[in-house]
DNA sequence: ATATTTTTAGAGTATATACTCTAGGTGTCA
DNA sequence: TGACACCTAGAGTATATACTCTAAAAATAT
């Protein structure tokens, strides 16, 4: 692996586990046994490296949210779907956290998080379209199915805050499983929609995520 | 209005406008006309002015979030509670920018968080099942209630922010009003369980925060 | 082998930032 | 009037942080 691959993996890994804003560029190159010199001929600045972990995040969540090839969409897929972007999620979660800030610092990011987010809940979109299609859903307006895909948008992105804030201190430390707790509350969402014959398949597979965290949050 | 007072207003309306993250103790006491001296002799860091806001800004909310006494609960009621809970946010809008790295920074805000966030999930969860007793809902099981009261919580406190990155040009400027579309999107997650009666009263009442911004975003 | 380009080290710097310290002013109450 | 607590000014400091600059090593091409 180059250096420069090692600096954005290392970065990724430091602002993952540390936070972003504590880790300066000089945490990195040290971590890498590398100088700053090197680490900013490789880079012309910090934001630079977030863009590039950036560009890599969102290669992969688009990846993941690829409709499949010329068949009806399954009740696993669905799963799937939410498993891969959770994940995803998992492996970029320093990056939802103080987004707001990069934005401000790069237009370009901004621009191309812009984008980013309408892709992401147009993929939303057409998922729901297709459950209808397969019958797993119940067919809705434009409107509504719209406004269904932006709050499983919403409730996908900021669950990690929610843990991370909501949460005490028997379970501060939070792992990826934990994490998919979220596809729970993802589920509530559409329930109120699913056609009677799927019902219990997806309600069932729901249970696999029940959220005991809630529980031991006292909710 | 004494300099302590003076201090966490000021701090609250920098932090709001250019981001707490851009706002250093000198800046606070330079746009106040103070001297960083006299800062610190009324707080023994910044820590300790955004925990101050935050005590107001509890207060505010749980104020709030009161039950109505001794009536049932109406439809007006429900609208009420959104609009006062988004002037909150927005009155407040930087806290939950970097609402992570506060907690991290400061044990009692972040014991006290959690506890605030209990609070309001369970107010949510009281108004529920105040609708489902006055018959604006369909009684609905405790889980579901839960999750229910939970994503209505999710979508709430992160509007803003979904406003503030995935918006583009024309509406950057994000104000309170607009803010307030994030309530249409509250509606839409309670509509499944309307009661017939009540469906088109909340439906009516829910178009007056179209998101007419989802449609400049092409969502 | 030589020339040239790419990569790296590491000391160094300008600036910012949270916070301190001392001295002095101001109000209050006996 | 004097004692005393409270409040304020403002220069100053230790530290951090993003980033620069020069020179040299390593790789590559001719």
């Amino acid at each position: 692996m180059n250096t420069r691959e090692k600096i954005i993996l290392a970065s990724l890994d430091l602002f993952n586990e540390r936070g972003e804003r504590n880790i300066t560029t000089n945490h990195i190159a040290s971590h890498l046994g590398i100088s700053p010199g090197n680490l900013y001929y490789h880079f012309r600045n910090k934001t630079d490296i977030i863009y590039e972990i950036f560009l890599q995040y969102q290669l992969l969540v688009d990846h993941y949210l690829q409709a499949p090839e010329g068949r009806p969409l399954t009740v696993e897929d669905q799963f799937d779907y939410l498993e891969s972007v959770f994940d995803g999620l998992w492996s970029y979660r320093f990056f939802h956290r103080d987004l707001e800030h990069y934005l401000e610092s790069d237009e370009r990011l901004k621009a191309d998080y812009r984008k980013f987010t309408q892709r992401c809940i147009g993929s939303v979109v057409n998922i729901i379209r297709g459950m209808e299609l397969s019958g797993i859903l119940r067919p809705v307006s434009d409107h509504l199915r719209r406004s269904l895909a932006l709050n499983v948008w919403l409730v996908v992105t900021n669950w990690m805050s929610f843990l991370k804030t909501a949460a005490g201190e028997e379970s501060a430390l939070i792992r990826k499983d934990t994490l998919k707790h979220g596809i729970y509350q993802v589920i509530c969402l559409e329930a109120p929609y699913l056609q009677p014959a799927f019902y219990d398949q997806v309600t069932g597979l729901q249970q696999n995520y029940s959220p005991s965290v809630l529980n031991d949050l006292g909710l």
